[in-house]
DNA sequence: GTAAACTGCGAACGACGTTCGCGGTTTCTC
DNA sequence: GAGAAACCGCGAACGTCGTTCGCAGTTTAC
């Protein structure tokens, strides 16, 4: 017995072999009900089980095309990084650029809020995100400082977009009910006075990051 | 058969009734347990099952202290928050202060990883990470923005302390064996020049991020 | 003294990821 | 063309997980 085996990362693992008859299912197709199983209810309901179900077929015959579930979730991911294309053309300063393409890493995140949860795994960094990151790069060309330093600012503004990413989709956190909130009196007197919210934290705070990480 | 409901948070839902005999364990005690379970071995291994053989008894009989696995993640990371006592006082400029309170946190996550796996639940927000939020902002009273700017600009500092401590503590990528790199040019451009990476990353991150969040 | 409320315990349930062996199908080699 | 080798789908099964439940015994309240 012959199954898809874990030897190499499953971008290079070949999908198929040589013989035997067609198979009735395609890792695309996997892929493709898992994702929208995810899209739809979660990513907790995206089993094994429930996957093969949504195509007709058992769960052990999964494994003919993936060797575990930790394959499918990093098909996952880089399936939907697809979705970051057309990349958009760099512009103007590169900061401003950047932002531009941290808004469209952040409108993925809103179509699919479940790879939010999925991007932290040392796994999983496919051709896709490969090809965003080496686009992402491509915009911070013209800043005159070195790789390692262009490469923390973008890890820092993947992880900025994830955070706001998180802070919209997260349902809001419980009441505090019961607690003796005399305990926390800053905390109190900042709910008495709310003040107001300005509308482009997003951009002002990847401003922020950035110019500071790249030309400081 | 009466058993720890869940009609209210955790923290404020009484430990054990009137009658009955004096219960073995105690909410502390198998806390504890499971905090050092996964201080050894990862969050992973807090299984009900390892926690209660650490104690020396069933599964099912945690159920008598807790309503759920959930809840014992709950009280596993409020206590680990009792960790970041005592509060090191704000000196000098409120920026200065916050970052002071940054690394205070980023040595927490370093001593104890597991817990950034727990901090983007909706749940779990107790008593010793509100009082270390009120803290953070009593450090902000000098600022003379609104509580909302304030609010903002604590949310992104936890998350650029988590970003780091996460880093930190996952294991490198695998190699990009087998992959096509020639299709990343600016990503193959950047390994070849890496320049120098400077030191002072944290530190600089968080001051450009407040520094935009709270004074622009 | 009796009833109510609690205790620990162990068996059990359903769901999960994964493995395995079976019979059947396709392709390669001679 | 014959046979071996490799692959297919399928369903049963294994071990682990969180959680529930009933039972027997213990403590308290009235």
């Amino acid at each position: 017995m012959v199954r898809v085996s874990d030897a190499s990362p499953i971008w290079i693992r070949p999908a198929r072999g040589a013989r035997g008859p067609q198979p009735t299912h395609s890792r695309d197709e996997i892929v493709e009900a898992a994702i929208a199983l995810a899209d739809a209810e979660g990513l907790a309901a995206v089993s094994m089980r429930a996957v093969a179900t949504a195509l007709h077929t058992g769960a052990g015959s999964l494994y003919r095309y993936l060797s575990s579930r930790d394959d499918l979730l990093d098909l996952m991911t880089d399936r939907v990084a697809a979705g970051l294309r057309p990349f958009p053309e760099p512009a103007g300063e590169p900061v401003d650029s950047l932002i531009v393409l941290a808004g469209r890493q952040l409108a993925l995140y809103r179509r699919h809020p479940w790879v939010i949860d999925l991007l932290h795994r040392p796994t999983g960094i496919g051709p896709e995100a490969l090809a965003w990151f080496d686009h992402c790069l491509g915009a911070l060309a013209p800043v005159p400082c070195g790789s390692a330093a262009k490469f923390e600012a973008l890890a820092m503004m993947t992880g900025v977009v994830t955070l706001f990413a998180r802070t919209e989709s997260a349902a809001p956190p419980p009441a505090f009910t019961g607690l003796d909130l005399t305990v926390y009196p800053h905390l109190v007197a900042a709910f008495a006075d709310p003040g107001v919210r300005r509308p482009d934290l997003f951009d002002r705070t990847l401003r922020g990051l950035l110019t500071a990480l790249l030309y400081d």
